[in-house]
DNA sequence: CCTTTATATAAATTACTTGTTATATAAACA
DNA sequence: TGTTTATATAACAAGTAATTTATATAAAGG
């Protein structure tokens, strides 16, 4: 992915991650993916170029439709990240500042 | 958090994350956060509020200073989304859907 | 071949984001 | 109390995003 602006900004619209929950079922075409939503189908579909910019989907063409499915490393890649949050809260620095200041003689 | 959007849109942006990664070294007040960039103290403050909005961050008053710190909870949630995606991965429905294809008969 | 179906692209609109400078507030300090 | 330090807010400009309608393309099917 590489990309971890797009990837987030692409997580970012309610749409988008409906698009994906819907994916995690399993592949779909651009209308399947429409018409649970109350948006025009060009909408969909810079959604969908969106996530697809974004390394979350993939396409396939096949005949006239373009079946999209989950990217197999995109999580990944941001779990890579959050990782480092994830960390330093599990080590809970919180806790650490706290020693730090008790350390401090008086104030 | 209860507000993905927000939380996917803040980390959204490289300075938030980079302020992110620098919190998860500790606490750090609104001038510390400044100095390693390129950006007014303004701009800075603007970014420290978005990610308090998405509950990224908390913020104590100690004097007329506001250090920061990163939010307990915060990546949980996200986590917890973002686990939607990984089983559906992890289960690797792409082959299911291959063997779904494999049933159908001719064609 | 003509029509239908599936999808993409363009143009226009409206709204949000990010940054800046200038200014306000309020605690700390001399 | 007057000044400095730490931070917030306002107003504005520039760039980006999300929609919509209208239109293009291209495979499928009669």
């Amino acid at each position: 992915m590489a990309n971890l602006d797009a990837a987030f900004s692409a997580l970012s619209d309610p749409t988008r991650r409906a698009i994906l929950a819907r994916l995690a079922l399993g592949e779909a075409t651009v209308m399947e993916l429409v018409e649970p939503f109350e948006l025009t189908q060009p909408a969909i579909s810079r959604h969908l170029k969106v996530l697809e910019g974004a390394g979350l989907i993939v396409r396939r063409i096949e005949g006239t439709k373009r079946p999209c499915r989950l990217a197999p490393t995109a999580v990944a890649e941001i779990d890579q990240w959050l990782g480092m949050l994830r960390r330093a809260l599990e080590t809970n620095y919180d806790r650490l500042d706290g020693v730090l200041a008790a350390m401090k003689p008086e104030k």
